[in-house]
Formats: structure tokens, C-alpha cells, sequence
DNA sequence: AAAGTTGAAGGTCAAGGAAAGTCAAACAAA
DNA sequence: TTTGTTTGACTTTCCTTGACCTTCAACTTT
């Protein structure tokens, strides 16, 4: 798999957040040691650092300016239970995923169950004549959830 | 037997795959080197590297994009080919845990998993209007069964 | 000191490019 | 005639680029 230069920068920042809780960084400086465009950056941090995959980012425009990227960690029993409120509404596909991959940040599932858990929400899974496709997926995510909230339990016992 | 363009092309993915568990490979410079247009190549993945033939195709569009063919093959394939089997009829709750057990019997899958995997196909999870919950829990075993084989696969690089 | 000016950040958005996917029509072989 | 192959137009997805916009600290002017 041939690595992009997005992808190289999100491995960069992955790795400096690797030992801190976040970073500060440079847009232009970032965009002048990759060799692009600065809003390329920008690009990075809107599609692999989101709140869905647990980060956030704060800015500061104008001189000394700068790019904040923190690493969120709260509560697991909200969090969850915030993902039970999420799923009380049908979901496609790619917002459960979203899900799953933050309940992975958290180390609540390990990557196996996620492409596991993936597989059963699928589309090729719950493909069915009438559309019920996102309501069944809820359906789903939502006994998942709970079995994770029982699995945690466990584990803590 | 006269080989067709399709024919040459499936030979240069299996001889390939004789080394390796799996191959990654450019679509565009596939069909390059074979003189086609790149949905013949679509073509063969399609009609020869079928989860029934015991291979996995996975792929990435967009910059950067790639085609993985992954090959599933010893003992346990055989199981897991005939799980699949198994099914493509519909399934029971129990039916589809009593598949479940001989995976996790086979450490194909952990108890945590199990466990996951239950709750997805359980009654609360698939309960709907009209009376498809047994289609719908065969479909999502069939995912969980090829994604078994994928995951199988990778623990091993 | 207050108000204006400037340049150095970062932000937005749309166009362009690079892959792969789909589907149906045309064609060939059995 | 039916089944399998080849082709290409069109679509979707993701990445890259650049023109233009907004904000802010520092500097200048009054």
C-alpha cells in the first residue's frame, strides 16, 4: 500500500502524540517539511483527527499562530452511554464505524472485534428487500454497546 | 484450450500468491501490462478470486488506491468454507451460537468475540417489523465467517 | 495612548487529479 | 442460444493544489 503524503502526516503527528497528550505545531513549517501546500494540513487534521476518533483541535490565527492537536479522554461509562443516546437513531454505515473506531481508541474493543463487529453491520449483511438497513444497524450497535458495558464489568471484577 | 486475456491475468495473480498469503497490486498498471482496459481486471477478481475459491479481495479507491488479494487456505479454511455453506440458509439464534462455539473451539475466534458476535444476531438486535430476523442473522454469520478468514489471515505477517 | 497599518499566521472552498467500481453493450465461444 | 469475455462510458472516493479570506500581534502614526 503505497503511502500518501496525508497519510505520512498524520504518521508524524500520530507519533508526536504518542508520549504527550498534545501537541503544538506550525501549519506552514508542518507544510514546508512534507514539501505542500499548507491546506493540505488542514486536510489531514479534518479527516484523521476528528472528535470521532477522539481529538480535537484548537487555532490560533495571525502572528504567532498556531495549530493545537489534543488527544480527548473521558469517563468510558458516558461515553458509552452516550453512544447508547447516538444509537437510538438509524445509522449508516459510516457513522457506526466512526463509533466503533472511538470505542477502539479508548481500548473498549480491540481492532479484531471492530472489523468483526464491521462485518455485521455492513451493507452486504444486512442487505434486505425493504430499506431497514440503518434502523437494524442501530438496532445492532446498540446490543454491542450494552455487551461492551457487561464486558468492561467483567473485567474490572 | 485457447487462454484468454482473463485466463493470462488469473495465472499472473495465483502464481504470484504462491509465495506470499497475499499480494497488493496497482489496477491501472495491471491493465497495463496486459494490454486491457482496468475493469477487466474487476472482471477477474470478480469471477476467479471469489471468498468460495478461498480469496479475500480488498481495495482502496482515490489517491493512493491499491487492490489486495488475499488468500485463505489450510485446515481451517475448509471449516470455514463450509460455516459458509451452512449459512446460506437462514439460521436460528441457536443455530447461529452453536456455529459460533465450534469457531471458538477451534480458536478461530475468542470468547470476548463470541460474546459480541451474539449480541449482533441476538432477537433484540434483529427484531423487526416483518419476520426476517433468520435471513438477516445468516447474512451477518456469513461476514462474520469471511471476515474471520481475512483477520485469520493477517495475524500472520 | 489611541487609532490605523501591515505582515504573518491559519481557514475555506472549489477545481483538478488519481485511483478503483459499476454496469451494460458488444463480442466470442461452447 | 446460452454462457463467458472484452470494452468503455460513467461514477465514486480520496488526495492535492491554489486562489482568496480572516484573524491577530506588532509596529507606526497622530
Amino acid at each position: 500500500m503505497n503511502k500518501t503524503v496525508s497519510d505520512l502526516i498524520e504518521e508524524f503527528i500520530m507519533s508526536s502524540l504518542d508520549d504527550d497528550a498534545f501537541i503544538e505545531l506550525s501549519r506552514n513549517d508542518l507544510a514546508k517539511f512534507f514539501s505542500c501546500v499548507p491546506s493540505q494540513i488542514n486536510y489531514v487534521l479534518n479527516t484523521r483527527f476528528t472528535v470521532n476518533r477522539g481529538f480535537v483541535v484548537e487555532s490560533q490565527r495571525g502572528g504567532g499562530g498556531y495549530i493545537k492537536v489534543v488527544k480527548v479522554q473521558d469517563n468510558n461509562s458516558n461515553f458509552l452511554q452516550n453512544c447508547l443516546n447516538i444509537c437510538s437513531q438509524p445509522l449508516t454505515f459510516i457513522e457506526a464505524s466512526q463509533l466503533l473506531g472511538h470505542m477502539l481508541d479508548r481500548k473498549l474493543i480491540t481492532a479484531r472485534e471492530m472489523e468483526l463487529i464491521k462485518s455485521t453491520i455492513s451493507a452486504k449483511a444486512l442487505n434486505n428487500p425493504i430499506n431497514m438497513d440503518n434502523k437494524i444497524r442501530s438496532n445492532i450497535m446498540q446490543q454491542v454497546i450494552i455487551e461492551t458495558m457487561k464486558l468492561k464489568d467483567k473485567k474490572e471484577n
